[in-house]
DNA sequence: AGCTTTAGATGATGCTCGTAATCTAAGTCC
DNA sequence: GGACTTAGATTACGAGCATCATCTAAAGCT
């Protein structure tokens, strides 16, 4: 109803850029509004200018928070094989909210979405997958390209005959390097 | 200012379908308003409920139109070396709105954009894709994957060093077979 | 304890959107 | 050629949006 201690409002904060990572990746940025946000985070859209410059600031952040979450989930994980089960998952495919930034960023980010340091980050993400996906040390983007793209595609063919397919395929062709 | 004749009003219809397919292409589903529509067709959105159930009864037309203009595409193709050239190329990256319907539409469609129908469509879209791409009639999903991929991502990341390194990497691989 | 500051609620503003009603002039048909 | 029909323009409406102003009660400081 009023005003909350400075260690509350810093988590409050916290909690909308999370939502809001969340929230973008399932409906895309246009399909969430400010007001969405702040309910889903428990808050009206009441303090959100006093915490945010914009819509678009938000974005920015919740792009930058999202592949953070991204890099520290990359840093325990337990080998390659591992790794393209759950990314290559029908789980994956179906729970796009708290998914890969990678994959539910990439419309949003190529119609420039979040500015040019949202761009530089989401190019870092890719980077980072290049590297964990090559060998010794040569970062290879065809595979990023065959890992993320049969994700997008299966998602967008959920529902039909290939989109499973799409998931298998790929990974049997990752896992042979 | 009134009414036309059928001939004319089937090629506005037509017109505004065209023009739609490549607007969503460009800025998203979302991104476009049925007035954006008619006004780039050279009509205003008077008479857009008189032809269209609803902007979903266009985005689903739209959709089905993009694709056969793909599928007419892929007829005429002169080889594949040729075909991953153009498809892998900055202008197609740069220029979304005549390209590849399954990059371009990938995101509206996961997020259900256009009904069962259209997803069907977008499914059939990446089976051709995977024809082509196959050897001896053998369908080839991991390298659509990679394929579609490449060309997501290298526009989610343009302005970057990755952005034609994801093209050039995609192309060079997809060459080997 | 009292004064100041401020996070967040409530409410307002101005815009854009999808959709629909009305109007009008030209096409269609007898 | 006259009656009827209709594509598209103008206008309206109701909802939702980003953003901002105001209010309020509790936090923080002295």
């Amino acid at each position: 109803m009023a005003r909350v201690s400075q260690a509350q409002a810093r988590e409050n904060r916290e909690r909308i850029v999370a939502t809001a990572a969340r929230l973008f990746r399932e409906r895309g940025v246009a399909g969430v509004s400010v007001a969405d946000v702040s309910a889903a985070a428990g808050l009206t859209h009441g303090g959100f200018y006093k915490q945010f410059a914009s819509k678009d600031a938000l974005v920015d952040e919740a792009i930058g928070y999202a592949f953070q979450q991204q890099a520290a989930r990359l840093g325990d994980s337990a080998g390659l094989p591992a790794f393209l089960d759950t990314y290559l998952s029908t789980g994956h495919r179906d729970d796009p909210g708290p998914g890969c930034p990678t994959a539910g960023f990439a419309g949003d980010v190529a119609r420039a979405a979040g500015g040019p340091a949202a761009r530089q980050t989401y190019a870092d993400g890719v980077a980072a997958y290049a590297r964990m996906l090559g060998t010794d040390g040569e970062p290879d983007l065809a595979a990023v390209s065959m890992l993320v793209g049969a994700l997008m595609l299966s998602r967008a063919t959920a529902g039909t005959e290939i989109s499973e397919q799409l998931l298998t395929a790929a990974r049997d062709r990752l896992r042979e390097g």
